[in-house]
DNA sequence: CTTATGGCCTGTCAGC
DNA sequence: TGCTGACAGGCCATAA
């Protein structure tokens, strides 16, 4: 099974390749004539050789590599895409930095939905993907509070409102199932319609999951992706929807 | 303002 | 055997 790059999954990569990649210098980029979510930009690619890598930071589901040169690569892994140290030359190798030790960082897409942009760091404070992005869903600004708040006078459901990266950042489909789970709350339920009390539970479920994603390699599995099985706590059979264009699991019993 | 939907993209698999 | 269609998902643009 195929683990879709959310936040868990990013934030261990974030942590992989900082300290492989801080002090590298951009000696060479080779690029893929394929266009990904947004146009590779070619020249501003070009135009990094020389610069030297000094950090990794994350927001969300996005990674921004910082350069010495007031510049950051802003990199996106849609459903597919992977940042990996080894020589490139695969048909989905959309990017490929050649350092000047070491093996090149690669950006892989077999379907494309993920992108590679360059900033300017003055340019970053306003940049749309960064800044329409909602709270931190690890920090100390998820409060219930903060959720109550964004859920007052909401028809939309839970799940849909959860999973909006101007709301909350970092939650996709197979966590936003799983927190629902944990919390015992149903992912139609109009998120206007949960007390505070059931939405402190959700805030602390989403914490948790995430956590244990980036603690181990795969989230806890107790709803996604089970739709032919029965609940693991009550022996309910769980059922699947489609929310949003999702699949969307539940146990009937547990979940209300 | 809020919320929903279409489209992007390819690999896999069920069904004919 | 080879084809077709459905499905998987994040997120932007667009529409209602």
């Amino acid at each position: 099974m195929v683990v879709i790059p959310e936040l868990p999954k990013v934030e261990r990569l974030r942590r992989k390749i900082e300290p492989e990649l801080r002090g590298r210098t951009i000696v060479g980029v080779a690029t893929s004539t394929h266009n990904l979510r947004a146009s590779l930009p070619q020249s501003r690619l070009q135009a990094l050789k020389g610069s030297r890598f000094i950090g990794v930071r994350r927001r969300g589901k996005y990674l921004l590599l910082e350069l010495d040169s007031q510049q950051a690569v802003l990199v996106h892994l849609g459903m597919t895409g992977q940042l990996v140290f080894r020589l490139g030359g695969d048909k989905h190798d959309h990017v490929i930095f050649e350092l000047d030790a070491g093996l090149p960082l690669v950006f892989n897409d077999q379907r494309r939905f993920g992108m590679v942009l360059v900033f300017n760091n003055g340019d970053l404070a306003t940049c749309p993907y960064l800044t329409r992005t909602g709270v931190e869903p690890l920090s100390a600004a998820f409060t219930p509070r903060y959720l109550w708040e964004h859920c007052q006078r909401r028809q939309r459901p839970i799940k849909n409102l959860i999973m909006d990266q101007s709301v909350v950042v970092g939650l996709g489909n197979i966590y936003a199932n799983e927190a629902l789970f944990g919390a015992g709350i149903r992912p139609t339920r109009p998120a206007g319609r949960l007390s505070p009390k059931r939405l402190r539970e959700l805030v602390r479920h989403i914490s948790i999951c995430l956590r244990v994603g980036i603690d181990q390699e795969n989230p806890l599995r107790f709803v996604y992706g089970r739709g032919d099985e029965n609940c693991l706590v009550c022996d309910t059979p769980i059922v699947k929807v489609k929310m949003a264009g999702r699949s969307t699991f539940y146990c009937p019993r547990c979940q209300r």
